[in-house]
DNA sequence: TGGTGTGAACAACTTCACAGCG
DNA sequence: CGCTGTGAAGTTGTTCACACCA
């Protein structure tokens, strides 16, 4: 296919996919057809044919899809050939929940750095042998731990303090889970990112649906 | 406005319009212009002016829109004017943080019953109260608690089984954290709802720009 | 034969531009 | 006068339908 524009719900379908794709592998599924994975993941068959078509041919016709090969294209394709280094700023309950989370590990999310402002867990130690410095050291600890993806934790008022700081610090891709939506500064580097997680949004939306039905 | 199907972009906007709208008002902002919410929540005016139009019209031409009466009405519209009772199933890192939430308090979703598989945590008394039930006992403490929006913070492999369970106790709406989405079964009462969050996804979406820009 | 790859038709959503009104 | 409310235009994303090929 032709040059153009990629549709950021492709993104989405595709790290969709990628996650289905595990399964099938892990249950020793050889080929699939983009009909069975568009079951597996509640979207239309040819939308699945389209995502794929904007990065390459991976099918065969008349058989489908081989499953390792398309699984590592895919990755291929969201950058997952690799691990990534994370710094996280927040260790309340949420931050700890976040480092715990195996998930993050299995797709190669390592955490690398972790901050906070209370003076009480400066310098504790966490579970996974991460030590956790004051927010004013951010910058030299994220720069050396090589930190490329910044994740907010923090109460919402911090948020944007702590985005501005992390792009001091180089990291370019923020995944911010405070209520507040970040906003991208105008001396940010090209190509940064930021992607708002609310979860309050999710339950709106279900209370809205639960009172109009 | 006519009757219209509305967007799902919609509501989604409405809940950040909403949360938005508490921070103006609790900085004692009486008067907003649709461009200056659009400024603070990143959209197009135009966009927040249809949005608000398939419900009504809430402003003042030449004006703009009264900030607590503009809360009041999208609070309204979303079902935020009362409280949600809540059930969550899986009390490890993510479950407790989730509980511990307080945005979610603070929005009027209160956790009344708590759920896990692990012989260890039964019993066992939560920071708010709530006692952790096991998950065969979900239908009657579900039905006893009225829980109305079910939280799955589960291992993926019980997701779809802990969803089933939730529908057999009444339970119409979920939202599950678990990195696997759950399929609305046929026998789903109408108007049952799920919403899937996927960290991960924008873990992927942030890997995806940092490698091709 | 059967499932992919893709142009074309379709559907959904967003933005524009301005009428309408306080 | 200024900002909302809204039809119409524009843009983006999805689905169809079938050519194409293993």
């Amino acid at each position: 296919m032709k040059f153009a524009k990629i549709p950021s719900a492709t993104i989405t379908r595709l790290s969709m996919y990628s996650r289905t794709l595990e399964r099938s592998l892990a249950q020793n599924e050889k080929i699939i057809s983009s009909e069975r994975l568009a079951k597996l993941c509640e979207v239309n068959p040819a939308q699945i044919r389209k995502d794929l078509a904007y990065f390459g041919e991976f099918g065969v016709r008349g058989v489908g899809y081989h499953v390792p090969e398309l699984l590592f294209e895919i990755k291929r394709i969201l950058g997952l050939n690799r691990t990534w280094d994370i710094g996280i700023v927040g260790v309340g309950n949420l931050g700890l929940a976040l480092i715990a989370n195996e998930n993050f590990l299995k797709q190669g999310y390592i955490f690398r750095a972790a901050f906070d402002n209370n003076p009480q867990k400066i310098d504790r130690k966490l579970p996974n042998g991460l030590v956790i410095h004051h927010i004013n050291e951010l910058r030299s600890h994220c720069k050396e731990a090589g930190v490329e993806i910044g994740i907010i934790a923090t109460p919402g008022i911090w948020a944007q303090e702590i985005a501005n700081r992390f792009i001091k610090a180089d990291v370019h891709a923020i995944l911010n889970f405070a209520p507040v939506p970040i906003h991208v500064p105008p001396d940010a580097p090209p190509g940064f990112w930021v992607e708002n997680v609310d979860f309050t949004v999710r339950l709106d939306k279900l209370a809205y649906h639960l009172t109009s039905s």
